[in-house]
RNA sequence: GGAGAGGUGGCAGAGUGGUCGAAUGCGGCGGUCUUGAAAACCGUUGACCUUCACGGGUCCGGGGGUUCGAAUCCCUCCCUCUCCGCCA
């Protein structure tokens, strides 16, 4: 969420770049430093009249001490009015606090200036494309080669579990694992250090990523232990972070993890989203990085060029959007999505999501960090992107890839599948 | 699941009703000494809110209560550790 000082310091400017994101804060705005202009005012007074109350007990613990009873029972009977009034001051004031909180919740993050204007997917930018789309005849979409080849089975999984958690099987499998071990040592190569992190989180992971309050019906809920399957391994891994204050020369941090993500997708099925477009269970590796406010936008630039260099190897055909402002997420201040064309649907999937949320989410997070030689600490910047996301990979990778022979694997995957061809 | 112990500053670890935001040690920072370093010695060293500033306020796992006054007493929740049981 954002600060309240920025809010403060920078009313207008919030809600004119939030129109970017379609968002009044016009009138949520004013209500915030209405009620944080409220709060102080008390504040200032529960402060003045604690003082009052402190001094005064200090008083009669001396005075007691020194044997001067009758005056200390007389100071006593002063401390009652001040106790009641500090009473119902500090409930106005907590009265106070849970609004402005409940209202900072519901103000997305401020798009980055270069955020184009658009309603939705159909007004991101194309910023960077690259590969070339295969010519093929008769093109198979990738869930008929699952099933010729025996690579997938949809239906076993809708048996075991539901429509949505495919069961991999023989060289299938093995290419979900080539594919994990590739995307994490090539984030290993490019300095980003490996996690392994827990699959469920608490509550209190699922507010500091901003997956709470407001996305809770996407992410599955473990009832009996309050605890939530995670969405993306972002959530975790972000969470490392949680409460901490860094050094400046340990910035910036680079993370990677591979993690098994669990999206409920409530109500977004339909026919575009046959075979593996759209799962409640898949694979991703994901690159998380924090950094300094100084050049957090440099170190997106670093992810995107770590992302771009993931699709040119895998041979695929690739461009890069950058999102309008109708389409970003709620936390991000600026995000790039990357997209591979599957040659047998004739459409681009989304593979990468690379987001730089500024300190909208190290705000929640009390994510910090100290720069060297000053005393005070600052927000830090946190960010993320996929490394990738497998199914929509596995699914271009077989239906670009098609021959009549097999499905040719590419170069980069060969040492991990142990052979060329899948067939 | 049963029994017990415990959660205090970056870490270790005192503190069981009053000048305790908290001893002490380590670590960190600054200095003296030294050609340099180490050692030794001296000093300093938490976060947050508020204020132009002085200052004030809050924080000893979370929440609530008792009291003029709580790290210290009471209630409640969470977490960690040890032993036993069960178990990949």
């Amino acid at each position: 969420m954002l600060t309240l000082k920025y809010i403060q310091d920078n009313q207008e400017e919030v809600i004119e770049r939030l129109k970017t994101k379609h968002f009044d804060a016009k009138e949520i705005i004013t209500q915030i430093v209405e009620a944080d202009n409220e709060r102080r005012a008390t504040q200032s007074v529960v402060d003045q009249k604690q003082n009052e109350l402190n001094t005064l007990s200090k008083s009669i613990g001396q005075l007691f001490k020194s044997g001067r009873t009758d005056e200390a029972n007389e100071a006593r009977s002063k401390t009652a009015g001040l106790k009641d009034e500090i009473r119902s001051l500090n409930a106005k004031l907590s009265e106070s606090e849970e609004k402005i909180q409940e209202l900072l919740v519901q103000v997305p993050n401020v798009p980055h200036p270069t955020v184009p204007e658009g309603k939705g997917e159909e007004d991101n930018e194309v910023v960077n494309s690259g590969g070339e789309v295969p010519a093929l005849e008769n093109a198979l979409p990738h869930w008929e080669l699952a099933a010729k080849y025996d690579l997938i089975d949809f239906e076993l999984g809708t048996k075991i579990t539901g429509a949505g958690f495919p069961v991999y099987k023989g060289w299938g499998a093995k290419l979900q694992r080539a594919l994990i071990n590739f995307f994490l040592d090539e984030a290993t190569a490019a300095g980003y250090k490996e996690v392994l992190p827990p699959l469920l989180v608490n509550e209190d992971s699922g507010f500091g990523t901003g997956q709470l309050p407001d996305k809770e019906g996407q992410m599955y809920h473990v009832g009996a232990d309050n605890l939530y399957l995670i969405p993306t391994a972002e959530v975790p891994v972000t969470n490392i972070f949680r409460d901490v204050v860094l050094d400046e020369k340990d910035l910036p941090v680079k993370h990677c993890a591979y993690s098994a993500c669990f999206r409920r997708e409530a109500g977004s099925w339909g026919s575009h989203v046959r075979g593996l477009n759209r799962l409640h269970q898949f694979d991703k590796v994901e690159i998380v990085q924090v950094a300094s406010p100084d050049n957090s936008y440099e170190v997106l630039d670093q992810m995107l060029a770590h992302v771009q260099s993931l699709v040119e190897k895998l041979e695929l055909p690739w461009r890069i959007l950058k999102l309008c402002g109708g389409d970003m997420s709620f936390t991000s201040a600026l995000t790039y999505d990357f997209e591979v064309y599957s040659a047998a649907q004739k459409r681009w999937l989304e593979v990468s999501s690379v987001s730089n949320f500024e300190s909208y989410q190290a705000n929640r997070l009390k994510l910090r960090f100290r720069k060297t030689g000053e005393k005070k600490t600052q927000l830090a910047h946190t960010l993320n992107g996929s490394a990738l996301a497998l199914p929509r990979i596995v699914a271009a990778i077989l239906e670009n890839n098609q021959t009549p022979q097999g499905i040719s694997v590419p170069k980069v995957l060969i040492p991990f599948m142990g052979t060329d061809l899948i067939k």
